[in-house]
Parts: structure tokens; sequence; C-alpha cells
DNA sequence: GCTTGACCTGTGTGTTGCTCATAGGTTCTA
DNA sequence: TAGAACCTATGAGCAACACACAGGTCAAGC
């Protein structure tokens, strides 16, 4: 039986992280009656590192308390995780485009900005930078 | 003189964004006397627009109020524009490399999932699919 | 003049996965 | 026996909104 710090260490993460897991629901310590203290046996050290391995597969919390307890039900557990996966997968490609298109936004004011001078404010702009700059779409249809 | 619902339409945004602009400071309407009731004028489109490019450009509201909000310093806003954007620029590609680094994770994943059974889940083993999983650096050296 | 419905108000909560802060109790060591 | 190092529960903070709540305002129709 572990305490936080030392199931913590085991699994190389934060004890927070082990009280937000706990929190939540995901990992269920015993309690020492004396003092209040949260218990870890070697299943909770199992379960950590299903959870962490989950994470780094990309599931939420939410999606791994699912999965952690699917209980008696119809389908296998697995068969969930192979589903989420499968809704998972576009939702990263996405973010990995939207991130992409951003980057390119940026680099591309930064290349223009480098022949553009400063300019102070006043009533009609607060950076020219900015102000006078247009975005991809606009500026490909001239 | 607009209301929130017709400075929102002119900009293309929601009313609940143009509150939360408000709200956090950015645009700083005048109320109404009578009703209390938030007015815009063209000069606050004029700002709204501008905190949606600098968005589009990837500055957070912070970053938005800082340049704003510039005042008579020793710079110009501009060049706080530019070191800003400088800093950013290779955080959204670690970002960017990130995520790359998940996807690649979940597609080996479900390739190496095809040919596994989905399994019950029993004492030992919540989801076989995700326990026995190794991610890419643990593979590689074998 | 009064209802109806569309608009508006401010405030508070939820999102995600932790991290940090607070205030205090417990255990180990010198 | 003092102090350090551990533990506890709880709540707030992050980012940028979205949404819900309870209620005030206003134009139009009857």
């Amino acid at each position: 039986m572990m305490k936080v710090s030392e199931l913590a260490k085991q699994a190389e993460v934060t004890a927070d992280t082990v009280r937000h897991y706990s929190r939540v629901g995901l990992l269920k310590p015993v309690r020492n009656p004396d003092n209040g203290y949260q218990l870890y046996d070697a299943t909770a050290l199992k379960h950590l590192r299903f959870i962490l391995k989950a994470r780094l597969l990309g599931f939420s919390l939410q999606d791994i308390e699912i999965i952690v307890h699917h209980e008696h039900r119809e389908t296998s557990p697995c068969s969930t995780v192979r589903s989420l996966m499968a809704s998972h997968l576009p939702k990263v490609r996405g973010q990995i485009a939207e991130l992409q298109q951003q980057l390119t936004r940026m680099e591309q004011a930064m290349l223009a900005w480098e022949e553009m001078p400063d300019g102070e404010p006043d009533d009609d702009a607060i950076c020219p930078l900015i102000e006078h700059w247009n975005n991809q779409e606009e500026r490909n249809h001239g």
C-alpha cells in the first residue's frame, strides 16, 4: 500500500495528477482509517499506467472513464476503444490542419511586415501592421 | 450607435463574443442612461475588426489587450506586435509537432490493432489493446 | 392598454486537465 | 520536542468563449 507521492513516483507523474485522477473517480484509493490518507495498491498502479497510456493515445479522461467503467455491457471495452479512436482521428487531423493554416497566416504576415514601417497609433489606426493585413483568401483573388 | 446584436452582425460574430470582449475590457461600450443598454459606435466596430484580425494572426486576448492599451510608451505598438508574433511562431510550430506525434501514435495503434482480437476485461486487464500498446520509442530499440 | 415575442441586461457556470494556493493535520528525524 | 517534510480537502486559475437564468425593455397587433 502506497501513499500518493509513492504511487506518483512509480508512474513518473506528479502527486497532483494522482490526486486529480482520484478526484474525478478514475482511481479509487482506500482510506487509512487512522489518518484519512489515501492508500493505493498494485492494482491502482496498473490502472494509473493504463490511464497514462490511454492519454498518450489521445483519449480524454471522460473517454477513459467510459472505458474503465465499462462494466458488463453488451460490447467489450475494446470495441468502444476502437470506435472512440476512429472518431478521434479526424478531429486530430482537423486540429493539425487548423494549426497549419494558422502558422501559414503568421509566417506570411511576418514576411509581409519585413518591408513595412512601424507607424504610430492615432485615431484611425492602432497598429497598421495588423490593420492593413489581409488574410490569404482575400489576397488571392486579385 | 448600435446595440450588441447589431454590432455582432456587422462583424459576423455572435453577440456573446461582443459581450465577452466588453466584459474583459477590449471594447468600451457607452451606456444608454435610460435602460443601461450597451451602445457601440463606428470606432467600436473598427476595434472589433482589429481584434478579430489579431485573433486570426494568433494573438491571445491578453496580447491584444497589451497592444490596444499600449498608450504612450517608449515603443510603438507595432514593435510589440512584431516581437509577440516572433515569440508565438515557435510555440505554434511546437504545437503542430506535438499533434503530429499524437496523430502518428494513434495511426500506428490503429494499424497494430487491426490484427488483434478484442478480448474481455478481467482482473488483470481492462483492454488489452491499450495495455499491450507500446509507444514508438520503446518499439524502436529492439 | 395590454399581451406577445423578440430583444436586451448582468451574472454565473461549464468546458479540459491539470497546477497551484490555502490552511491545517501527521509523521519522521535530529 | 522542534522543525522539516509529508499528507489532507477544497477552491481557484488557466483560454475564449458558449450557454443558462431570471428578469427588464420595446415594437407591434388587437
